[in-house]
DNA sequence: CAAAGTATGTTCAATTGTGGACATTGACCT
DNA sequence: AGGTCAATGTCCACAATTGAACATACTTTG
C-alpha cells in the first residue's frame, strides 16, 4: 500500500530548499512565492501551548522534520484526551475553521522540531487568491477530519493495546525517529486510560522485543511488529491521505512509513495478565 | 446556559417561509436567493444511506424538522461507529472538505424527517462569491469539528452508561421528539458496545423513571434525569456552538434543549447489577 | 554523596464491560 | 388464531481495565 510518506512525484517544480512539510513542499510555485514572505521559522519545544481552548487563532503551524503537535480536547475533570496528531504531514491552526474562530482544543507540542508558521489572515487572503491554494487546504482539512473521525471509532471499539501501538506507529510515522520520549503517564493520559494499565502493555511489547524502555520515554526497535498488535485505524487515514492528496503531494526523501507485508502480521498474543 | 437552540434574534431578516433548518434559516437574504433556486426538497427515511465511503459527494443535505443523519466509520471487522449526529443544526456533505472529496464514513439517516439539498458545486460556487456564506459555512464546519474532537474524548472517558445518556440527549436536542426509534441492537452498535450491557443500562434508567422501553426504541419521559448522568460533552459542544454562531444562527421557535439546573443534577447511582 | 523528586514496576481488589446462551415477548403476516 | 421473526430480558463466566498502594529505581540538585 502506497502512503502519503512515499509518494513518488514529478520533480523540479518544488526549490531547492524546499521547506521540510508536505503541505508546503506542495504547494505550486506561485503560491509558495507568494506565501514565502509571510513564513517565519521558529523551533519548539516540547510542552509549548500554541492555543488554549478559546484562545483566537492568529497563526498556522507547519510542523517540520521531526516536529509532532497534538489537539487535546480537556474534560470537566481536569484531564486531556488527545484527538488528533500532526507532524510534517499537515498544519495546526484554523484549518477547518478557516482562520476565523477560537481555537476549541489545546494544542501542545509533543516532539521539539522546526516549524513554520504564517499569519492565518495572511494565509486566508492567499488562498482568496488561489484556487490551488484553497483546494490543497480543503483536501488537508478533509484528512484531519478522517483522522479526528476515526480516532472516534478506534477509542469506541479497539483495546488499550491496539490503542497504544497505533499512537507509537503514527508518531513514528511522522517524526520518522523511533525514540518516543514520553512518560507512561503522559502517554496513558493522552489516551485516556490508566497508568498502570499502560504499564503492563509497555512490558509486553518490551518482552516481545518490540520496544526498549528507559526514564521518560520508550524506543521502538521492531515497527513491523508495532504494526501487528496496532488496530488498522492508521492504515486507514493513511490510505484516505493518499486518496485524497495523490498527485498533490511530494516524495517523501526518507520515508518512515511503516510497510506492512502480509507475513508481518501475526494473530498477536492477547495481553497475558 | 444559553444553546444555540434557544437564542433570540433580530427578526425580520427570514423570510415568512423560513426553512426549517438554522442554516438555511441563518443565511442572509442575498444567500437564500442566491440558494433558493438550486434547492430540492425530499422526505429522508430511515436507514437511507446518503453516502459510502469512498463516494463522490455531489449534494449537501439539510435536516429539516426532526430529520437525522449520522456519519459512521466502518471498522475492518465490520463495525460501523457513529462519528457524529447532525440535525436541523446544520448539513453534511462536502462541509470540511468543501465539496471536493469523497466520502470518508458511511453517512445513513437516524430519524425521518424532510431535507433540502443543494448541489455541492451550485454551494460552492455561491460560497465564492459570498463572504457572508464562506462565514457561515466555515463556522458550522468548526463545529462539526468540535463535536467530532469532544466524541473523541467521550469515549475514551466517559462510561457507556453516560456515553448512552448522552447520546440520548443530542438526539433530542435535534429531532425535538421524546421518542427514539432505535432497536437497543443499533443502539449498541453505534456505540461500538455490547448490547447485552445498553439493555442493562437502558433497564437502569427506566427504572429511575427516566425512559420508557418499548419494542424498537425508547421514548424519554423525563430529559434533565437524563442530562444528570450523562457527561458534559454535549454541553461542552453546544457551548461552542453558541461561541462560534452567536449572532448568526436564528431564533428556534420551540425549543427541545434541555435546560439544567442545578438542583437536577444528582450524583447519579452508579449501574448496580 | 546525600536528599529529594519523579518515573516506573508490581500487586491486588473491585468494577466495568464482553459475548454467548437461552427464554420470553411483542409485532406482523397469513 | 397460529406461526414466525426479530427484539428484548436475563444470566453467566470471563476478560479488560481501574485506581490505589507501595517498593524500587533513576536523575537532578545542592
Amino acid at each position: 500500500m502506497a502512503s502519503q510518506y512515499e509518494r513518488a512525484q514529478s520533480p523540479g517544480e518544488l526549490s531547492e530548499a524546499a521547506p521540510p512539510n508536505n503541505l508546503l513542499r506542495a504547494l505550486h510555485q506561485d503560491d509558495l512565492v507568494a506565501l514565502q514572505p509571510h513564513l517565519e521559522s521558529q523551533r519548539m519545544e516540547v510542552g509549548r501551548v500554541l492555543y488554549e481552548p478559546g484562545d483566537p487563532v492568529r497563526h498556522v503551524y507547519f510542523p517540520c522534520g521531526p516536529a509532532l503537535v497534538s489537539f487535546m480536547v480537556l474534560l470537566e475533570d481536569g484531564r486531556g484526551i488527545e484527538t488528533a496528531l500532526v507532524g510534517r504531514e499537515g498544519a495546526v491552526g484554523g484549518i477547518v475553521s478557516q482562520g476565523r474562530l477560537p481555537s476549541y482544543s489545546r494544542t501542545v507540542v509533543q516532539f521539539p522540531g522546526p516549524v513554520l508558521r504564517i499569519g492565518a489572515a495572511e494565509l486566508e487572503q492567499a488562498k482568496m487568491r488561489s484556487p490551488s491554494l484553497r483546494n490543497l487546504f480543503a483536501r488537508y482539512a478533509d484528512c484531519l477530519m478522517a483522522q479526528v473521525f476515526q480516532s472516534v471509532a478506534c477509542n469506541a471499539a479497539h483495546s488499550i493495546e491496539q490503542r497504544t501501538a497505533k499512537w507509537l506507529i503514527a508518531a513514528l510515522d511522522r517524526t520518522g525517529d523511533h525514540d518516543v520520549p514520553l512518560t507512561q503517564e503522559q502517554l496513558a493520559s493522552m489516551l485516556g486510560v490508566g497508568r498502570s494499565y499502560i504499564s503492563r502493555v509497555i512490558k509486553q511489547l518490551k518482552a516481545r522485543g518490540i520496544l526498549e524502555t528507559r526514564r521518560g520515554g520508550v524506543r521502538v526497535t521492531q515497527a513491523g511488529g508495532l504494526e501487528s498488535i496496532a488496530c488498522g485505524c492508521n492504515r486507514a487515514v493513511r490510505s484516505h491521505f493518499d486518496d485524497v492528496l495523490r498527485g498533490v503531494y511530494p516524495v517523501e526523501e526518507e520515508s518512515a512509513a511503516i510497510k506492512v507485508r502480509a507475513g508481518d502480521l501475526q494473530p498477536g498474543s492477547r495481553m497475558p495478565g
